[in-house]
DNA sequence: GATGAATGAGAATTCATTCAT
DNA sequence: AATGAATGAATTCTCATTCAT
């Protein structure tokens, strides 16, 4: 940090921060509570006066940080999400190879979700929903998150770990399904238990199948699917 | 019996048959025209005068056949998906092996959804939302998935086609995941593809995973995980 | 009976009766679920459906016999009410002098609504509404029974055994009132006890009065209303 | 505090006060206009768009002071009534003996009731309907009211005013019906007239009865009531 | 005459959003 | 900026009445 940039950041500390944290926490005060109650309730069964309750909030206060009802959900996936993901793309850089990418990344995912419980819950509910005003907002964060995981198998497939003849979109169809459906499991689970500790295994899983062979036991099929004879 | 009241009861018989069909259809209609706004809007976004119109009827009449607009919800899972899934039973009971077991099932699941599409966006949007009021429907429908594919696998085991030491709750979340993604894939996608098409490919890789490498080197290393280094 | 109309009462009976009867059956009945469940929820919160399911009537059928559901309550009053007033004026018929006749009214009064509790209820609930259309028959109705009793009060006064002095209209009100809510007492206390009981005690209070002394209390007040000193 | 927040202050005491009777006063207001609307119409041909048109607020708004309809009825028997009826309370107080005590009573009854002919219409009307959700209060009312006239009765039969072997819940019964009646002409007459007045005479009457004479005019009666010989 | 399915007008109630303070 | 009372459009649901069978 150079003195210029210091200097900087002493200033907006004294002169800014404190009304724009104020306008911040306030922001943060009523997403956090939005998202809080949608986890309870779900979008179309929250009102905004619950939120602003929820929030410590007066109703109309909603309306000076967010657009309206829709916009809150926007501004979910727009920075909640957002935030989780820069997470998780840091997480894949720290992998030297695909296969260290890809179980960094589920980890993280699974931390991050098991941290923030009304996050996933939103996340997993809202996102399979289509024809809403935030759809936008999930296509974008959809894609991201597929365009990570492209990323991984691509590389994958490179380096030799991942076979080269599978379908890049069912590959990773199934391993978002699989990590989604991990996460639902938990979240509909009546006893707790350690989310990230599903990360290795689940890995594994994707990697080796649940097969107990490494030959295809159907020979037809394998020819079909002419990812048989290796 | 003369001729006469013999006519009157065959004609009798054909009216009463006839309305009573007419009951039926209408039931049939409503719920068929509620599945398709459901599947345009979402259900709490479609109204019911929506689903009046678009069955034809008045509005009152709705209430003639369903209880209230969860109703319709209700119905939907207690009916048309029941039997969606008494076909998956059948299904799974004509294979031999688990593994055919497990290929005729998602052949069935991705068959029966692609012929209804409708019926498939309404099970994956609404499955995933917070329904108070269907939620029972919801989990029974649920656990007869899950249970039907606990059977395969465990029988999967046994046979040893499916590994034994890996645990039941996370094979079948990762088979469940991996096919709702698929068919999630196919509802988003711009272009048009065959669903079923998915099943085989789809079946490979959940048996032999993602990876390219034969065989795990350190079994039990990578049951739990550190399989990497390779 | 001459010759002449006992045979058309034999025809009468022969003939017509079956099917008339069958009629008014069909339309008593209605009548009388139709009482019944007035009695039991109120006329606003009755519905249709109700009094054809207490009839054992389709809902349809019950506007073959009523123009509407207004016309039920309005035919009540017409019937059932007039019905219960012929035995009253019988009764008061009978009576040799006023007092007789004014007790007398209220004895069959009582009796009768003690014998059918349902008339009772919703003759001493709807009376008291304004502004229906069942208004001119309970006007009708009313004002037959305050003729009867104006012809008693006239006649008392005439024989000297009630107070020329006194104001019609007054007397008049307080005998209705007193009826009325002796009746409404019976009908809301939770222990049964018999009406007609109360008939006399009722008929003495009112000639005589809760008071304990002869004369007027207080002079000034017995000037005032010169119904004191006798 | 300086000139300024001293002047800021009263002004908000003044605001506050007059936000404060701006919300009485709607509650008000909505309380007043629904006793006009039902006064008119009856409480269950009344809508709460009419009551809203009447008081000069959204339909919305009756549901900031309202929990529902019903609860419009209840809170007019929880606070105009028993408003009313403090106000009988105390002018029974006022009375030295039991039967000005009576007359007291009596005399604020009719006056109020002149004074505000909407809710003397609703009480003597939606008092005998069957209310469900409104039966509390009205038998709490009901009862407050029969009270006072219990302790009045006793009090005269102490005194020795009151004939001791009349029956309490007779008497207290003949009092109510004639006074309700009384109300109840003067509501229906079509030429309007002092109900006030009629005060005097009504108490009169009950105290003496309609009788010419003091005796009664038949023996064997009076001995079955063992009211007679005195 | 009898039925009861169908109708649709009408009523209560909710709630996102606005705006005066 | 913050408030929260007020709004009124929109929605669900009921039920008297009709009419084809």
């Amino acid at each position: 940090m150079n003195e210029r940039s210091f200097i900087n950041g002493v200033l907006k500390k004294d002169r800014t921060i404190s009304s724009r944290e104020n306008r911040n926490d306030k922001y943060e005060r009523i997403l956090e509570a939005a998202i809080k109650v949608f986890a309870e309730q779900g979008f179309y069964q929250s009102t905004v006066s619950q939120i602003a309750k929820e929030a410590g909030v007066a109703d109309g206060t909603i309306y000076l940080y967010f657009k309206n009802k829709d916009d809150i959900l926007i501004q979910f996936f727009r920075h909640k999400t957002r935030q989780a993901f820069e997470g998780f793309k840091k997480a894949v850089e720290e992998g030297a190879h695909a296969l260290e990418k890809l179980r960094n990344l589920i980890r993280v995912h699974l931390e991050t979700f098991q941290e923030d419980r009304n996050m996933a819950v939103v996340y997993q509910t809202e996102t399979h929903q289509i024809h809403r005003s935030a759809e936008a907002q999930i296509k974008e964060m959809s894609k991201m998150y597929l365009d990570l995981l492209s990323e991984i198998i691509k590389q994958g497939q490179t380096e030799g770990s991942i076979r080269k003849e599978l379908h890049l979109t069912l590959v990773r169809g199934v391993m978002v399904g699989a990590i989604d459906e991990v996460i639902n499991t938990w979240l509909h689970s009546r006893i707790p238990y350690d989310l990230v500790a599903m990360a290795d295994p689940l890995v594994e899983l994707l990697i080796h199948g649940v097969g107990a062979s490494r030959k295809p036991e159907n020979p037809e099929k394998a020819n079909r699917q002419k990812g048989g004879k290796r």
